[in-house]
DNA sequence: ATTGGCATGTAAGAAGTTACATGATTAC
DNA sequence: GTAATCATGTAACTTCTTACATGCCAAT
């Protein structure tokens, strides 16, 4: 439909691992790409109808056992085609993201230095959860790929995971930088 | 009004600096937080006006010599204290930022190697120049602070700067790292 | 003449988030 | 009984981007 959304190929792509529900769609992006990608029901849900109306993928009503039945859906080869097209296609200009902390630290010095500091000091915190969160999947990559159809996936994997690795361990220095900085600056108010 | 806008503080922040028109404070906004902040046109002129109504700005009518007069809005003293309010509260909770080049990769093993290998040298491309225009920002920082009425504002702007460097060279350092690897994945696939 | 910078806006559409709405089963 | 997980959606709202629209001045 539009030039820009690429919520459909977020979806496309976790088809192309394994067939799945709206639902398991969720949770596959929950487990899986949460750290750089995620789509909420609102959007997963419309666009799984829009994509088969499209002929992109085709769904079955699966029924289960003491459980509400689900429809899972799964790509077409038309469907393989729009997702091998768009890989092909060099992913979107470096758009500016916005980083509301750094906004806050370029007016910063219109309050006290106490205050940034604690800022910084809970976005550390989340910086380490982060970290501990990705070296965590780190070492359970060995199982996720047994999931998984494709073992060449793996290497794949590996590469998006050391570039969340690579940036928060970044971040994590700047933190500890940016935190000496600042209570040198709350020092010297208090002098 | 809206609890999530911050373009509003994106916009009284840079009024704290300097009074500013429209055209001028995107041109700040260009010169100095373009990094992690940006705001449209489309953005600024209605929130200015906004902000007027809501008591926060006050404007005047400057004429120019050989040029289209301007609106030169400037902060009341409840534009301050709002400011002012925004800086103590905690920036908002980590939210995922989409990284379509992650997204790419996540699937890419469904396209020949070389393909992706493209994707990354162009990226890293375009690492290398955000992180010229960085260490060209570095050399004017002591050039920039002159313009500015708050000195203090200097080892502030130095830690965003630092943030952009540490998070630009690890950018850098993974592109290296995946080149290598997709390399090798590139020259397994032609054997 | 034509490009680039200064200057101000509107309209329309796309994208994304939050809240609402429902209901079954399973584990504690 | 109550919280968590499975399961599917809609409505309303906010936010953001792109395209449109205009016009002057200075420099090449």
């Amino acid at each position: 439909m539009s030039k820009e959304n690429r919520s459909r190929y977020a979806i496309l792509g976790a088809l192309s691992i394994m067939p799945l529900s709206g639902y398991g769609l969720k949770k596959f992006m929950e487990r899986s790409t949460s750290n750089f990608w995620e789509e909420n029901f609102p959007q997963i849900y419309p666009t799984l109808k829009q994509l088969e109306q499209e002929g992109l993928t085709t769904s079955l009503l699966i029924k289960q056992e003491g459980r509400q039945e689900k429809r899972v859906y799964s790509l077409t080869e038309q469907g393989r085609e729009e997702l091998d097209r768009w890989l092909r296609t060099p992913p979107a200009l470096y758009q500016v993201r916005r980083n509301e902390l750094l906004l806050n630290l370029f007016f910063a010095s219109q309050v006290e230095p106490a205050i940034t500091l604690e800022h910084v000091r809970s976005y550390r915190a989340r910086v380490i959860e982060s970290l501990k969160h990705l070296e965590g999947i780190e070492q359970q990559l060995p199982t996720f790929i047994n999931e998984s159809t494709q073992p060449r996936d793996r290497q794949y994997w590996s590469m998006v995971l050391s570039y969340g690795l690579l940036e928060a361990k970044a971040n994590l220095a700047w933190c500890d930088e940016a935190i000496v900085t600042l209570e040198q600056l709350a020092q010297e108010e208090n002098k």
